[in-house]
DNA sequence: TAAAGGATAATA
DNA sequence: ATTATCCTTTAT
């Protein structure tokens, strides 16, 4: 399986999340390999997005988002439930991209339609935070077969918070993929 | 619509 | 040390 290479990552931000559309996560544990096919991501673009956890600054939580492109920002959300994103662009800028939802390829039993469902049915937790995605433990591959892709754009989810960031369309799904988590 | 749940960052 | 907040999910 051909894994994306660092420079990927080390581009800008909502190129890289769009182009993550209809890759595979891939996460080998002790005795299980377990494939979800990518389909639904979100853009955060660095410290002048207020809908970024990087918009606070370079803090204990954060420092991963700052660090270098192409490892995993794994954090615990609401108290019950992990989200991943992938760190994008050179170190310092604080980007990454969400993934929202992926598709059962491979030993994916239950929901994968939501960050957090995802995460739990990849068994990903914070144990993974900063994990290297160039790695052989875990990682985002090229499938072997390249499909014709429709991008649609909507505002991201959850952020209303984060005022006129809170509409820019930097939320990003396969159309009429049925594992996106909300059309 | 609201409750669940724990880490995090700000305040003190 | 205390508190408000959170890139969600599930159930009422």
């Amino acid at each position: 399986m051909q894994k994306l290479p660092r420079p990927f990552y080390d581009r800008d931000t909502v190129i890289v999340a769009q182009e993550l559309l209809g890759k595979l996560l891939v996460l080998q544990s002790a005795k299980i390999e377990r494939i979800g096919k990518i389909v639904e991501v979100e853009a955060y673009l660095g410290e002048h997005d207020l809908a970024a956890h990087s918009s606070k600054g370079r803090t204990e939580r954060t420092k991963i988002m700052f660090g270098p492109p192409g490892f995993a920002y794994v954090y615990l959300i609401y108290g019950m439930h992990h989200c991943m994103n992938v760190v994008t662009e050179r170190e310092g800028n604080g980007a990454a991209v969400l993934l929202r939802a992926v598709e059962p390829v491979k030993n994916l039993p239950g929901k994968t339609s939501g960050p957090g469902l995802l995460c739990r049915a990849m068994e990903i937790d914070r144990r993974l935070n900063g994990h290297d995605l160039l790695s052989d433990e875990l990682f985002i591959a090229e499938p072997e077969v390249a499909e014709r892709i429709s991008v649609v754009k909507r505002p991201r989810i959850g952020v209303d918070y984060a005022q006129h960031w809170a509409k820019r369309l930097l939320r990003f799904y396969i159309k009429d993929n049925p594992f996106v988590s909300r059309p």
